[in-house]
DNA sequence: CGGTCTCATGTAACCGGTTCCACGGATTCG
DNA sequence: CGAATCCGTGGAACCGGTTACATGAGACCG
């Protein structure tokens, strides 16, 4: 049954041809006689030759993959990244290789590892900030990395894609002052995030910025730091909403967190969108169901824009580290509605 | 800068020893005098050696690579069977690939050109089926393949792990005849599905068969039959709340089309669960958000026992295509209570 | 008509591992 | 004490492509 493969050789010899001469024809890139290179390539149709990709990764001295250290756990937009990714592979000559991270022991692994391994050509590394001392070993190595949605200082000489936050805190806080809200609050991460994850905090400062030049001020008891997930959120949103002054909008630095905010709400009675709006951030799959007005992340193209530059880097590494910036947009969906205070 | 790799003969020329000894002490397959290994592996951490996997693969004659054939946009469970399937791979020697498919042409591809290249030891098809011609193709070619969640005839003559739909179909009726529940209502895909999917279909039998038994049968206007999708479930199940006598529990084949559910029944002002029970099937993420409640697939083990499947055909195929029979579970959530009717 | 240039092709080395086979020395056995 | 056995190691072929260099035949030129 299992017959044995068939190499260029074989071609050759059935076409009458040296090796060279047939694997010329088949990559055509040297200068081959159009009548033998049609005879070659039939006769590699005929016995259904299909040349050997990791004798040919051997000879070129390339892996001609690429790899992507990813955890689909903690985030759900992995998904659609990588969708963005696979859309500029699939249509190169490298292979995708998924590098799951499921600890912080294999993140650190994976990263010190495959940065000076011959297993990649190039690495993508989604939303896993390196710790500082790995991070720093990445920059200088032999093998290009791209990081998409890590916003550590310590990645700050490497190429990477990341979404504006501060802008996207601005979208928010700008949908809601045109509803006519003015009593704000806030439900986010804890200020010192174990991982360094800047992303909750920058989507603070943008909010706080562009209400700032409204003259509009959170009130300290109105933000509302902590862990991440969605009771953790519920808990803070829940003493926040049961006070007797409490805000009329809520902007969440995630979905998950919008979602308990939400929870919360129903527990105390009180209405969303007629007597509380709220908004999220990130756009996730829930959200749409819920009818979550939230701010959205361009995903795909986050996965697209870094596998370009990827790309780019493995055949020519730039001088300065290429970044890609992407915008963010609002969803309006049904949690958010017109301040009733009556001062818009 | 790029300095060349140090290969397995630098590291024998230092220790003093051939490079077959060197390969040995690298893999100890094979003896070596604890002594002289104990100073070639010194050598290779000093010089920093790693060794090249695509010679290891060339002359090894194995890719030490597995390939996920997958689409991520369909279905939003992939992730977490990819999940399983890492769990499995990373304590393997083998690579996971992607090859993502995005249209019907792109699946068709794939599943015709990797069985018989050599790019990849296995495959894992997921929820793929094949078309007929190709998957009779798939069954007797070189490269082992496992298909998870493929229900198609065409490939009852490969490995495959399925979740075991039709006793979904029960568990969901038999908690809603507990509930006392005897006017059940129906929402699932089209019966003639284009792509051969038969997950609806067989869901459908189980609930029938389970309420036959009970005696309670299916009124033929509270099964709506149509294409998959949230609003296309909503407006077949808006008819059938709309009429004078509806259901008092319905049963989607699906969280998605259960979505569609509740967004009819909150259109026509119908309470979800005081007035109307619903059950979905899949337990998406967005399930646990709204509290709805569902038939759980084990997504996570069935990545798991595909990947340990296609190692255990990698090393050594089963006469019988080994067959792999998951076990669905009832998540009780907040959409279904007891019947008002008051015959329970 | 001899020399040079170009084009198409062949020869063989090379990529970096693994492994078959051979071999020398030490150990064991009759 | 000679032969058989075993252990540890080395030499070299091999996996299946790519490619630098060599070669030979025509074309073109003065």
């Amino acid at each position: 049954m299992a017959k044995k493969a068939v190499t260029i050789r074989d071609v050759a010899r059935h076409a009458g041809v040296s090796v060279a001469t047939a694997s010329r024809a088949l990559n055509d890139k040297a200068v081959v006689n159009p009548r033998t290179r049609d005879r070659i390539l039939s006769v590699m149709a005929e016995l259904g030759f299909t040349p050997s990709p990791a004798a040919r990764r051997l000879s070129l001295g390339r892996t001609l993959t690429v790899g992507v250290v990813v955890s689909f756990l903690t985030r759900p937009q992995a998904a659609e990244r990588l969708r963005g990714v696979d859309a500029v592979l699939t249509d190169s000559e490298f292979d995708l290789v998924i590098y799951n991270v499921e600890t912080v022991q294999k993140r650190d692994h994976y990263l010190s590892t495959l940065g000076h391994s011959q297993r990649t050509d190039g690495l993508l590394v989604m939303s896993l900030p390196p710790s500082d001392e790995v991070g720093a070993a990445l920059a200088g190595g032999p093998v290009p990395i791209v990081f998409i949605d890590v916003h550590t200082p310590s990645v700050d000489t490497v190429p990477r894609v990341i979404g504006d936050d501060i802008k996207g805190g601005k979208l928010a806080a700008r949908h809601l002052l045109e509803l006519g809200h003015r009593s704000i609050g806030f439900i986010g991460d804890s200020t010192e995030d174990p991982f360094g994850f800047t992303s909750s905090h920058d989507r603070e400062i943008g909010l706080r910025s562009e209400l700032a030049e409204a003259g509009v001020v959170i009130r300290p008891e109105w933000a509302g730091h902590g862990a991440h997930g969605r009771y953790e959120a519920r808990d803070r949103a829940r003493a926040m909403l049961a006070a007797d002054d409490r805000p009329s909008a809520i902007f969440a630095a995630s979905d998950t967190q919008a979602f308990g905010v939400i929870a919360a709400a129903r527990e105390l009675g009180i209405r969303i969108p007629d007597d509380l709006s709220v908004i999220g951030y990130d756009d996730i799959e829930a959200a749409d169901y819920v009818g979550l007005t939230t701010v959205r992340q361009q995903l795909f193209e986050s996965g697209r824009r870094g596998a370009e530059i990827l790309l780019s880097e493995i055949q020519n590494r730039a001088d300065e580290p290429p970044v890609a910036r992407l915008s963010p947009e609002l969803v309006i969906r049904a949690t958010t509605a017109p301040s009733k205070e009556g001062r818009g």
